[in-house]
DNA sequence: TTTTTTGCAAAACCTTTGCAGTTGG
DNA sequence: CCAACTGCAAAGGTTTTGCAAAAAA
């Protein structure tokens, strides 16, 4: 199959650490951007903060609104902090990309096409997925940066 | 979960028709559009007609280039008929969506996000993973509009 | 003749880049 | 002090919308 992914050199690429990540607190997060060689300005601060609250994941623009930050500095802390390992994102639709910290409470997502329910679920519940992949591809599949797209159990009844 | 998927009203609802689609002929196709509704303007036929000689997915802009027609008509024909059920868009990164004809030799995929090479199977070869999701979450199932985003088998092992 | 479709222009939306000034270490 | 980071402004890439003219049925 001659195709390759659009989106300019290694759109999809970021960091993937053989060992996961885990951080279980803001403390472990911010020792984690010193080791990387990144500095703690106070907006920086701000989005750890944010994204460590926070139990969905959540749109660059989002963060820059509530926290009264230039969208354009939001972005790029992010871009770093996903070259980091430390964030990670989601594209769940045709929206904007939607930002979480990686390790704490990761989850992988099925969206319904029907309701537009988003399903969120722990990566271990897709683990007999992911082997199927394997098995049938020697594919590691990862479906936390685009869900598995389908009809819901719901939907399909109705 | 609490979650929706952003991007708009039913940004991921297309039509999805019990039969599956299956278009032997650009003639049939036309039959279709008609069926639903649509009139035969020479951008429509334009359009179709490269869908219908095209085997990879084509971006809108891709289309209008080399048609030499506008963005914007291109991509209402496209929404147009994938309303109609006859095209349909994948997101193969974060470059743009990329347009097909359904059923004549559709496609599912898998990313490498190491590589970015792109897989391309038949549906059926994918069923066993429909198979797990539906056993596991009652969900159907379709990599037509996301992919399996993962790491290939040769990047694995390198 | 009526409704759809077109081209053009403009805007919307999400994201990136350039730059000069500020700040963290 | 110096590299990293900031805000602002502008641009880039993708897609949508408004509108008057053209074309399909």
């Amino acid at each position: 199959v001659a195709l390759r992914a659009p989106g300019g050199e290694g759109a999809l690429t970021r960091a993937h650490p053989a060992e996961p990540l885990h951080f279980d607190s803001l403390d472990e997060v911010v020792a984690h951007v010193r080791a990387g060689g990144g500095r703690l300005s106070l907006p920086r601060r701000l989005i750890l903060e944010a994204l460590f609250v926070s139990d969905a994941p959540v749109a660059a623009e989002e963060i820059a609104r509530r926290l009264e930050l230039d969208p354009a500095s939001v972005y790029r802390n992010l871009e770093k902090l996903e070259g980091l390992g430390i964030v990670r994102h989601v594209h769940l639709g045709h929206g904007p990309g939607l930002y979480s910290l990686v390790g704490r409470g990761a989850r992988e997502y099925l969206v319904c096409e029907r309701c537009d329910r988003v399903t969120a679920v722990a990566p271990e519940r897709l683990d007999a997925v992911r082997g199927a992949i394997r098995d049938d591809f020697g594919f590691e599949a990862r479906f936390g940066h685009f869900p598995i797209v389908g009809t819901c159990a719901d939907c399909a009844s109705a």
